[in-house]
DNA sequence: CCGCCGCCCTGCTTGC
DNA sequence: TGCAAGCAGGGCGGCG
């Protein structure tokens, strides 16, 4: 593994979903489910008074697409499979015959013999079925997408005293980025990640805005990044862990300025950020 | 509405 | 060397 600094683990968020959601789509489009294995019941959860298993058999996997950190198996009946990967959680193809690792929670039998394997070695992550209906309601602006704008971002900020990377990562804002594209683009903007949110000047406000979306592009582009757990659907790592410029490099010198870059903890989380260059 | 805290979990790291 | 405690952290429910 050439990633090889302090621990901070890889928690798969935008990009690595995005990466999961094209390989599955690739792999399973048009398969129908023949059997569902729930092998630990709490990191699945069915509608109310619904059997997971007998309300999925039968059915055909549409297309995967993915909504923020989420995985989404769009299937023919109009439900949907929603995948929450949190820590650990891997969605993997196991082709015909293939065991399944000890750390699989739940197995979708296919009609080819293929299986798709959700696996979570720290069980934290979720298998949600949806019956019909919006599930991410309370789930914000997809940094990629349309809806992400300068102005519909300087929004989001305005009067908020929160440390913008709080902001950042509170999914019900924006989502999809997590900690290690928090501290990317926060470093990219030059911006320290505990300013008010709200305190922002219009150009860090652009800048931010631009970095965010960069660091998210050029993560897809690499397939993610691969620290402690990722892999996408074939069991391969991603590639941008090596071209990280603030996450886990506590002690190592600024890549803009030589400074060493330090570890701070905001609400919680590790954040790595140059104290000479971001303001 | 907002912010904060504890919980879920396991494995790696740290300290004695 | 061995073992226990501490830490890592995304999302969510509960609380004030």
């Amino acid at each position: 593994m050439e990633f090889n600094r302090e621990r901070a683990c890889t928690l798969p968020e935008l990009p690595e979903a995005e990466t999961i959601a094209r390989g599955l789509d690739r792999a399973l489009r048009g398969r129908a489910i023949q059997r569902v294995e729930v092998r630990r019941r709490k990191n699945v959860v069915a509608p109310a008074g619904r059997s997971f298993a007998r309300v999925l058999e039968g059915d055909r996997i549409e297309r995967v697409g993915r909504r923020g950190k989420y995985v989404v198996i769009e299937l023919q009946s109009r439900r949907r499979l929603v995948v929450q990967l949190r820590m650990t959680g891997r969605l993997l193809i196991l082709c015909r015959g293939r065991r399944p690792p000890t750390t699989a929670r739940m197995m979708l039998h296919l009609e080819n013999g293929d299986a798709l394997c959700y696996a979570d070695v720290r069980k934290l992550g979720r298998v949600t079925l949806v019956e019909n209906g919006a599930w991410d309601a309370r789930l914000g602006t997809e940094p990629l997408g349309e809806g992400f704008t300068v102005g519909g971002f300087a929004a989001m900020l305005s009067g908020r005293t929160t440390p913008i990377k709080v902001l950042l990562l509170d999914q019900r804002r924006l989502a999809g980025v997590g900690n290690i594209y928090a501290c990317e683009a926060l470093w990219a903007a030059r911006i320290r990640p505990s300013r008010p949110a709200g305190r922002l000047t219009a150009p860090e406000v652009r800048r931010l805005h631009g970095s965010i979306v960069d660091v998210l592009r050029r993560a897809i582009e690499l397939r993610g990044s691969s620290i402690d757990d990722y892999v996408d659907e074939s069991g391969s790592e991603g590639g941008f862990q090596n071209v990280l410029r603030v996450y886990g490099r506590r002690g190592e010198p600024c890549f803009r300025c030589g400074r060493s870059i330090v570890r701070t903890v905001l609400a919680a989380r590790g954040t790595w950020w140059c104290r000479n260059c971001q303001k």
